[in-house]
Formats: C-alpha cells, sequence, structure tokens
DNA sequence: CTGGGTGCAAAGTGTTTGCACGTTG
DNA sequence: CAACGTGCAAACACTTTGCACCCAG
C-alpha cells in the first residue's frame, strides 16, 4: 500500500481506481465527489456536513447521504480516510494524505487542532511491544479548552 | 474533588452521597446498584452489559436501562466514572478508583489492557501549553492484536 | 449486457426523554 | 408531602440495509 502523504489529488485518485480495480468495484461520479470535495476543502468531516457540502458542490450529481456513508468506509478500510471519534456525536473523518497526526478537541467551540509528537509515537511503539502487543493504530485526543476560547472566558467574568 | 483513586468501596459511597447532596439528588437503591456493580467487578462496562449484571445480581430492583445511562452520565460528570470511545458501538464506562491509565483495545478479541506512562503525560502537557490550550483530559488508545490473538493466528496459517 | 452502485425509505443501533406513578428526605 | 427518580415506551440521532432502477466496464 503506498504513502498516501502529502499527495495531490491526480496520485490520490489513480490510488482510489487502483484499490477499486483491485476489489472489482466500479468507479463512479460519487465516489469521485467524496474524494474531490475531502481534498478541495481540507478538513474534519461529519458524515452530514461532507453531504452537505458535496451537494451544494454537485447539485447535478443528486448525491445521496447513504452513498457518503458507503464511500467513506470503503475510504476508510483502504486507509486513505482517518476517522476520529467523537464523544456522542459520531465521528469526524479526514483525508490521509497529510503527515501522522494527533488532535487536541476544544470542550467548547470544537475546535480542532492537529499536533505531531515523535517522542510519544515512540513511546507507545515500546509500550506495546513491552506487552508482546502488535501495534497497528492509535487514537491519541486531547481534551481542554482552546486559547479563543479561554480568553472569551476572562472577558465573561469581568 | 476529592481523589477517588484506590478507594474503598465505602468511601466511594460517601463521596457519591455528598455529590448527589451537593446537586439536591436523591440517594435511590438503583443509583448505588449501578456504583456497587461497578466496584464488585473491577471491568470496562458498556451500557448495555452493565444493565444485565445489575438485573442479574438484583432481581428485585427491576432495574431499566434508562436508569443506568442516567446514573453512568450523572457519574461520568461527577468524575467518578470515566469513559472509552469505542469505535462505533458506543462508549464503555470505568469507575475511577484506581490511577490514571490508559487503554490497548485488541482489534479481534476486544481485550483491553491497561497501561500508564508517566512520560507521555509530561509530552502532552507540554504539547497543550505550546498551543495556549488548557488541557483538562486525555484519550489514549492503542489499537492492534493482543499477544494470545497473535498466536491464534500463526496457528492457523500453520 | 451483467454485476456492482445508487437513491430512497425503512430498519437498525445506541441513547435520551415525556409521562404517570413511586420513593426519598 | 413536595420534589426528585424510576420504568416504560416513544422519540431521537446516527448509521446501515433492502430494493428497484441505473450505469460502468
Amino acid at each position: 500500500m503506498p504513502d498516501i502523504e502529502n499527495m495531490q489529488y491526480d496520485s490520490l485518485l489513480v490510488i482510489f481506481k487502483d484499490i477499486l480495480k483491485k476489489n472489482n468495484l466500479k468507479f463512479t461520479k460519487q465516489r469521485e465527489a467524496v474524494l474531490k470535495t475531502m481534498y478541495d476543502n481540507s478538513d474534519h468531516f461529519s458524515p452530514e456536513s461532507l453531504y452537505m457540502l458535496i451537494k451544494k458542490t454537485y447539485p447535478e450529481l443528486n448525491v445521496g447521504i447513504a452513498t457518503v456513508y458507503r464511500t467513506l468506509n470503503l475510504l476508510e478500510e483502504s486507509h486513505m480516510v482517518t476517522s476520529l471519534s467523537f464523544g456522542s456525536s459520531g465521528k469526524k473523518f479526514e483525508l490521509g494524505n497529510k503527515p501522522h497526526h494527533d488532535h487536541m478537541i476544544c470542550n467548547i467551540c470544537d475546535e480542532i487542532i492537529e499536533f505531531e509528537d515523535e517522542e510519544i509515537e515512540k513511546k507507545q511503539e515500546e509500550i506495546a511491544n513491552k506487552y508482546g502487543f502488535k501495534h497497528t493504530g492509535h487514537l491519541m485526543q486531547l481534551y481542554g479548552v482552546c486559547s479563543k476560547c479561554q480568553q472569551k472566558q476572562k472577558r465573561k467574568e469581568e
């Protein structure tokens, strides 16, 4: 499986078509619209918000939300997108075309800040090894209050 | 707020009653059954599995699953239990009476292994500070295959 | 032209809520 | 005895699925 970090859209598309072909699946306008929309609006999407954006961008396609779900699941299984588990309100998905990173999530405004730390990654590897655990992935999310919301809170207190 | 690590049941109960009193809530058999069952069967519970266990242990109470949800939410807000996000199939809850730790989750058998690493905790703190983020909690879960399941896989391959 | 894909609506999940009755303080 | 809590079932939110038609290969 190629490493899709930092790839341009054309290369992502080639990989996607390849995955489809290997699994006897077909390349459709709808499937492309999902990938393209995620690429063009690099962000963390809920299936719902992605669905709305696709409808707005490609009104002629008349995409259904079921297809968005189906495609996101397909892309996730193919490791082209990754998902973040979110408290209670479902998952968010992001296209995997950037270097690995984790997330800080503001409890107040839901803003997502990405960060990356090699040392922690190494440490995780060590821990897994210690327990004879074959480490295939992880989820690390820091929760708290982002700097903007902290300032808002201070202003209110005055 | 007291630190409920390593506490015996009696002390947990006192704290729980205290929280209830402070919020003008009542101490009921059902609420106690939830706390006691979690204490007696130290484990990671889905609301459903906890509900079943309570029904089995206290058949005379005729508890409803809605009460289990309500009580778990109450306990979580009061920081007496914590929850782990679980892929798509909801959350699991554990009583917070042990030292802080994170989780390794086997993708095959769903076994949960607890671990603790001070260095990572420190690093998380540093990262949050760097972004002006007020860090109030985190979720770190490593996914992979536990040693038992790796052995089973090997056996099949032979 | 055949098998997989799609939109739609219905069915599944997991969780929350309205209500009448029950219990706590 | 006032208020909060409970069980029940209905409602909810999110996601998956069955089906008839559609389209890519």
